[in-house]
DNA sequence: GGCCTGTAGTTCAAATTTGAACCTCGTGCC
DNA sequence: GGCACGAGGTTCAAATTTGAACTACAGGCC
């Protein structure tokens, strides 16, 4: 720790934005869900995984590594929704411990019907502010990013 | 909502990645922070901001809108760090209702001691990740998308 | 079979976050 | 002066998050 090597203009700036953009997204599409639908944006993404899974349904664990967060709280995220009605629990065939997570039919209702809101949120606070050069760049290097951070962790 | 702009290809790759990526490195700086330090990043972050602020102090609502939480959020961890003894609270001698949040020498020093090992962090999450164009890339894109969304709080 | 180690989910208490309600006090305006 | 309106902070209850146990079971190995 002797000589570490600090952020320089750029390296800071870009830092500074990400950490901003980051908080400022994430509030605002918390909120347009939480008022549009009903949803927190955990829940949201949670609806939306399920949706693209083969059957509709995914093991826990599945779940949340796609969520990136911890086991204990999508347990609690999805005990709200299955009190919603929005997502069921199934045991798993093969293996006793496991436990399923499968949208309901109120699930996919609420999901189509929160969908666009959420688009044109995110088109509006994110996409349409850039450029596609710029998008494709983004996508670029915050891919990067989080495979890396993604393969660190296992 | 007839008719929603889904996202292309490329779109949805930039929104994953952003998703992704904040919350991955959220996730790390947050654990690392707490490790080394026993801070949590936005009481890291309320001693940065103080740090280079002149006198080493700011009103709660300066402090509140640089990091992006609620006034509520802001009142907690202040009394968090208050107790620990690394921030003190003044009155505002102009105007009876505000309060100053300072930055005290232990708190300096618990900073000093922090950094390195926050940069280093941050380096091998996010900037070291990625090309010196990447990083400019990146500085400009995010900077207006926050700059778009702080200006729309207003 | 019997054991040992690891995995899947849940539970629990503690820490944090949030928004709304609530005082206290500035400011502009008549 | 006297008011209405709004800003600055705090408080409060409710919702959420987290990591550390803990339960129950799978798999490999002797």
């Amino acid at each position: 720790m002797d000589d570490p090597r600090w952020l320089d203009e750029t390296e800071m700036a870009a830092w500074r934005g990400f950490v901003a953009a980051a908080n400022l997204v994430a509030r605002r599409l918390e909120r347009q869900l939480k008022e549009d639908a009903g949803l927190s944006h955990t829940q949201y993404e949670i609806l939306v995984q399920l949706s693209a899974a083969p059957g509709g349904s995914l093991r826990m664990t599945d779940l949340a590594d796609r969520l990136i967060t911890s086991k204990s709280g999508l347990t609690y995220q999805v005990t709200q929704l299955e009190k919603a009605g929005l997502v069921a629990r199934r045991s798993c065939p093969s293996d006793v411990r496991g436990v399923f997570a499968e949208i309901t039919d109120q699930g996919w209702a609420t999901l189509r019907a929160a969908a666009p809101g959420h688009v044109a949120a995110v088109r509006e606070a994110l996409i349409d502010v850039l450029t596609p050069t710029q998008l494709a760049a983004l996508a670029d290097s915050l891919g990067t990013v989080s495979d890396r951070l993604r393969a660190a962790d296992s």
